[in-house]
DNA sequence: CGCGTTTACGTCGTTCGTAACGATA
DNA sequence: TATCGTTACGAACGACGTAAACGCG
């Protein structure tokens, strides 16, 4: 058994059982992925995939079994170059991170500011998409850092550390009705106008309609789109009454909008960022995550980095209150 | 990096950084583990081993490292091969047990003449010791199963199964004063003779003492030895009264000594089966951990198999009664 | 000088890519 | 006939073993 056997067997399984197109993905020649994978299988003496005539089939429950170990060898394999190359002081290495749009554009551009003058010749990929995206990223192996809020049920395979909290901020144009209201606003004051908020996922973003439903009122939901920018820029034509994570609520807007705090309206979200639990992480890695998460302490860092299960983390954070992230002026911090 | 250079490396390791050593117990030459070490190391980078002079000196921070993850990669690999192996229903393989003496002489040979007749080409090994020797065994993955009682703290890498449960028997030369004493024998009766029992081991087998301490009598012990074969010849010879496992009160000392129930005068012992937790069993391997622990069901063996860890093993047996193992009987039902 | 490692080198087995062939829909 | 997998074969590469050199105690 060699490695590149095992490797050549799970480019076949994940470009669909189809050796012509692993073999490119390879950058080898068809025949040499054919051939390993026969010798694959009459040295472990079983069928790894049934054929249909020459073709491959599917695979066998063997096979199925074998496939999940060969993907432990490979991670191992990947964690022993990852190890050899932060002991060697490498200063190679790329850092992929999947995230939704309010962390991409209102969050981590501070944070990867940070990083990148501490790492300038780590690559750095940031992939952008939903939750359920994300997930896809996680069990492909694209990325090495997942971020978002909530959904934690999509991420078994992530350890997910909790990272800050946030609420949401109201935005309108300016002089709009909504600003003339001296006391704190309420849902009833919102029902009264078309609101212009996000897209719900579909595991349960609808805490926002939960929230109006809690105290009896409809919300009036008049636009949704996915990310905060296109809110903002609908709220501006006069379409209706922004709701957005605090986070984009930028100091730029300010010029045109107003924006109006809901803290206590609508239940707090905590954010996450969730890293393999199987994979070593490089010394970059490890200052990343103390970038994003710069409540935990160089000692929680490496408890987090032994802990091994969810339930450990949790432990570690259970009656730990979370930093509170808000809206232009932490941004401001972050950039500094 | 390559497979044969990851277990050349753990071969270099496992034989006291000697080179030489490692190359004759992989049956290769001495230049060519050198060589592949090289390779290694310089694919990876860094330096695994520090040197003196041309020999190996110690391993680096990043070699520990490297040396655990290696680890992981043989014995997937390995699972993968018994996978395979058990697909193809193949009859070859090897079962080896590390047990104490109790286990090897009165309670496996049923079992394993039962585990004979199912798979007649299964190799079987019995290596025998005490649990220190049993846990060096299990560090060396000598063994696929270890059996033995108490010592549990020995044994974090392994899964754990509780068994069964026994009580220990008196054991004196027929016609002996204790014979004579028609109700049920006390702690107080016995501290008027001299023991003859088991070498305590490092951990705490001096339950046996404590429960005279308990009651505020001191054990007054004649002679100890490792195992009840050199008890019972010395307990023939006259030297005292035998405390032994019952399971070792065999019926056919029951002709020139006399077996007494001792139930109730000593804390009841728990002899469990232990395998690697990271470890693929194969299908002979689940049929002997059912032989030894019948009152597991298939259905709990499949449960088994995908715990991985004690806790869900442990609440598998939370509240379940095991069996009580006593003398004669057991054996001979066992045996038929 | 003995022990253990590395270097050198010839041999042999393996892998790889190209090209041709076979099978399937 | 287009697609995909296998077989065939020569060239290049890599692993292995022997022999010899090197370094350390």
């Amino acid at each position: 058994m060699k490695l590149q056997q095992l490797k050549y067997l799970l480019a076949i399984v994940d470009n669909g059982l189809n050796i012509t197109a692993a073999a490119e993905r390879l950058y080898t020649s068809q025949p040499g992925v054919s051939k390993q994978l026969k010798l694959l299988e009459e040295e472990l003496g079983i069928q790894i995939f049934t054929r249909k005539g020459k073709s491959l089939g599917s695979v066998t429950a063997a096979g199925d079994r074998i496939i999940e170990r060969a993907r432990v060898v490979m991670q191992e394999v990947e964690n022993i170059r990852r190890l050899a190359a932060d002991y060697y002081e490498e200063e190679d290495g790329s850092l992929s991170i999947g995230t939704t749009h309010t962390q991409a554009r209102y969050v981590l551009p501070g944070i990867i500011a940070a990083f990148r003058k501490q790492f300038p010749k780590i690559g750095l990929n940031l992939h952008q998409g939903t939750s359920e995206q994300i997930a896809d990223m996680v069990a492909g192996n694209k990325i090495d850092f997942a971020i978002a809020t909530g959904s934690q049920e999509l991420f078994s395979d992530l350890l997910l550390v909790p990272s800050y909290r946030w609420d949401r901020s109201i935005i309108v144009p300016r002089g709009h009705p909504l600003t003339a209201i001296k006391r704190k606003i309420t849902l009833h004051d919102l029902v009264e106008y078309p609101l212009v908020t996000y897209v719900f996922s579909f595991n349960g973003e609808s805490s926002l309609k939960r929230a109006f439903a809690d105290e009896g009122l409809e919300a009036n939901i008049g636009f949704t789109a996915r990310d905060a920018d296109v809110i903002k820029t609908y709220v501006r034509m006069g379409l209706g009454v922004g709701i957005v994570a605090s986070m984009a609520a930028d100091c730029s807007d300010r010029e045109d909008l107003q924006v109006i705090d809901a803290e206590g309206l609508f239940p707090r979200s905590t954010t996450w960022i969730g890293y393999r639990r199987d994979a070593v992480m490089r010394r970059y890695m490890i200052e990343f995550l103390h970038l994003f998460a710069p409540h935990i302490s160089a000692g929680q860092l490496e408890e987090l980095r032994k802990a091994g299960t969810q339930e450990a983390i949790d432990e570690l954070f259970r009656n730990r209150k979370l930093p509170l992230r808000g809206g232009c002026d932490d941004n401001a911090i972050a950039a500094a």
